[in-house]
DNA sequence: CAGAATCTTGTACGAGCATACAAAAATCTT
DNA sequence: AAGATTTTTGTATGCTCGTACAAGATTCTG
């Protein structure tokens, strides 16, 4: 409250800095492995650094948990805000799910030991909640006016289902690639909706075919 | 190997014991609360008595997943071999895999730290490989005939995926029951299979609609 | 029933971990 | 630059848990 030219400062990256490593550390050794000196060790400091810029071992596993969806979803966010059509808003959300450089084995692993974990502590549960519900969100704003309402919750939940069981897979049998996946997720999307209503994703309503153009956004 | 009128008895008997108790505790606590003292607690028997009839806790924890995996598929094998149909079929393989009383979200919690341990051990990660391999060939026996080769692998691994996928939304969010989940399984393959072949499914080749039959076995 | 084999108990040891803290180093203030 | 403040270090403490083990209880055997 008094000082905040250089203390704020100091003190915020230092945090930052620790969630960084907590993060890199957990995808590497997943949440159980994620020990207090390990968390200090990769980000090139003391053990008993974290005790002074956090109340415990839990503050930073949350902020982690929080810097790592945040992570994912500037990503859908910024590729949202880009498509020009629905069916481009689809492919953003579900290439966003899957990312890149992300869909390893050991970050599949790792997301499966917050959820585990989520089952347990209501705080985790919470946070991976609002991810689901933004992603379902997000995917019935693309399949609005397709389906009626108790539709919509059905097919928005099925995919959010299928593409959380992809990932559930990568850990357990590391059988499927990253862009397999997104296929499968699209097949699956395909089948769901009427071909009809396919096309009505991929030109918006009031344009030609073959000319994209800007479909209205409903949700970010 | 001089002894074996007595010894070998009570040895498989404590042995079982354990590891049922073990299976109680796991589905109470996860694989993260499973003690050695809880189990032998649970089990009413004194702390050391793990390491007596068990190398380590380790060798419990392995097989106390083999019982919780072998419980769930006697009882889908059992509803297979009495299905007359092939729908009859997926149902079991459906309704098996979400068992009446357990679609709960501590076990499912727990089951998604099997999981996670999975992406880590591959002792584990063996032990679900194992699962879902039966899982998707049991899917397949049953889709057989109805897709090409391609299809069918695409298939099979949609339906696996999204049980997983509802599984783990069970642990995280738990804001969906067990009739819900299967109407929502069901959802996906009626929308993946056309309707004629779904007539094919309902009403075995050679019968006429309307009067079930016990239809040919695939695979157990 | 005595002695041996088997089974069970309770406890003790050690490893790994989160956290607290005193001392040292670095930085800021005047 | 001297003193005050902030930041960092290294270590110590207490806890939980897995495992080993000696001693006690039970069952088997002759």
């Amino acid at each position: 409250m008094a000082t905040q030219g250089k203390r704020t400062r100091i003190e915020d990256i230092r945090r930052i800095e620790l969630i960084a490593a907590a993060h890199r550390v957990f995808l590497e050794h997943g949440l159980q492995g994620m020990t207090s000196a390990r968390i200090c060790r990769e980000a090139g400091m003391s053990p008993g650094i974290l005790a002074y810029y956090f109340k415990g071992k839990d503050e930073v596993l949350f902020g982690m948990v929080r810097y790592n969806n945040r992570l994912l979803m500037e990503d859908v966010i910024a590729r949202l805000s880009a498509a020009p059509t629905n069916w481009a808003r689809l492919e953003a959300i579900v290439e966003g799910n899957f990312p890149s450089q992300a869909f390893t084995r050991a970050i599949a692993s790792a997301w499966m030991s917050v959820c585990a974990e989520a089952g347990v502590n209501e705080q985790y549960a919470r946070l991976q909640q609002l991810f689901h519900r933004r992603l379902r969100s997000n995917l019935a704003s693309v399949f609005d006016g397709m389906f009626d309402a108790a539709r919509l919750h059905e097919a928005s939940l099925i995919i959010a289902a299928l593409i959380d069981g992809l990932w559930l897979r990568k850990a357990v049998a590391d059988d499927i690639g990253r862009d397999e996946a997104i296929t499968l997720v699209f097949r699956g999307i395909h089948s769901l909706v009427s071909d009809k209503e396919e096309q009505r994703l991929r030109y918006p309503p009031g344009r030609e075919p073959k000319q994209a153009a800007a479909g209205r956004r409903r949700r970010l």
